[in-house]
DNA sequence: GATCATGATTCCGA
DNA sequence: TCGGAATCATGATC
């Protein structure tokens, strides 16, 4: 039953007209749904059509052989009965032992034609032979969100599908490509460097204008705010200390609300354009102008596990920026 | 065709 | 179940 249900939404069995359609529209799904695999798709079509013509002449093949085999049977009984009786429950169990038969080749023929199709599946439309590097807007999509929650890069599942409407690619692609990334920023930080720059800067304005307007809310709300000397500007020679200051606003004036949680974000970004403009030097960093400030000293992002709001992506063992007001 | 980049899969541990 | 790590398989570039 479940070889008749797979043959028949491979197309291989049923009604002819239409037959590896569906399949042929699950490739097309499987594969991304782009239209520059509708070569392979027809090869594929191609493919499954010869294995739906074979298994059809041998079925027939089966078929007319079951009906002379049982024909002949039959006559043979017809003429053992002229020398001892034959009853019809007799003929009846013949019958149905030669039909058996012919029901267990059968089955061996859907199993060898099921084979036959997950391999043709298996070979076209394996999503490992079948990689397609993601589009470049998808891809820069993915990194300006890496780099932006450099200290957390674990999209939550509502961001994940979010990224995923937004790069035309599925979630666990997503999933994958944060894995991936993470493995391989962690791996190699120095060849991330200049790329990391790139949407660091990117985002800069954006960061500058975020904290900014975060500055002078907090100034708004309260004017003895400490730390807030440079009234919304970046004091880059001494940004270790504008960091902490940053810091400060986040964690202190804005913890809880949405404006602070916007603006850690950000941070990360900006911290970033900081250590560009060289006003931040990394102990740890070994001449990397953006040090792994966001790896903790056994490799694995701060806060890993916990939402970058709760706790700063600088402070903890290893953080050389912590005590830099000192 | 060698090499690197990259998306996907698998295995393993927490 | 999720993420890290290793690995595979394919695409891109030279």
């Amino acid at each position: 039953m479940r070889l008749d249900n797979m043959l028949l939404a491979e197309g291989v069995s049923g009604p002819e007209k239409g037959g590896g359609s569906a399949a042929a529209a699950a490739a097309a799904a499987a594969s991304g749904g782009s239209s520059d695999n509708s070569i392979e798709h027809s090869d594929y079509r191609a493919k499954l059509t010869q294995i739906r013509q074979i298994y059809h002449t041998e079925l027939e093949k089966y078929e007319q052989a079951c009906n002379e085999f049982t024909t002949h049977v039959m006559n043979l009984l017809r003429e053992q009965s002229r020398t001892r009786p034959i009853s019809p429950k007799e003929i009846e169990r013949m019958v149905g032992i030669i039909h058996r038969k012919f029901s267990s080749i059968q089955m061996q023929l859907k199993q060898s034609t099921c084979e036959a199709v997950m391999i043709l599946r298996s070979r076209f439309l394996d999503a490992r032979r079948k990689r397609r590097n993601f589009s470049k807007q998808a891809t820069e999509i993915l990194n300006e969100y890496f780099y932006s929650h450099l200290s957390n890069p674990y999209p939550s599942e509502e961001a994940k599908e979010e990224l995923a409407k937004k790069c035309s690619i599925t979630v666990s692609q997503v999933s994958n490509w944060f894995g991936n990334k993470r493995i391989r920023y962690k791996k190699n930080i120095g060849k991330f460097q200049e790329e990391a720059n790139l949407y660091a800067a990117k985002t800069a304005v954006t960061a500058a204008h975020a904290v900014a307007a975060a500055v002078q809310n907090n100034q708004t709300n309260s004017p003895t705010t400490p730390n807030s000397g440079s009234s919304g500007s970046f004091n880059l020679p001494n940004s270790g200390d504008m960091f902490m200051n940053m810091q400060s606003l986040n964690g202190d004036s804005y913890q809880g609300s949405q404006v602070g949680a916007n603006v850690q974000s950000q941070v990360d970004t900006l911290r970033h354009v900081i250590n560009q403009t060289g006003g931040y030097s990394d102990a740890l960093g070994g001449g990397s102008l953006y040090s792994p400030h966001n790896l903790n000293a056994n490799g694995g992002w701060q806060d890993a596990t916990t939402p970058s709001s709760v706790t700063s992506p600088t402070e903890g063992p290893g953080s050389v920026h912590s005590d830099t007001s000192n």
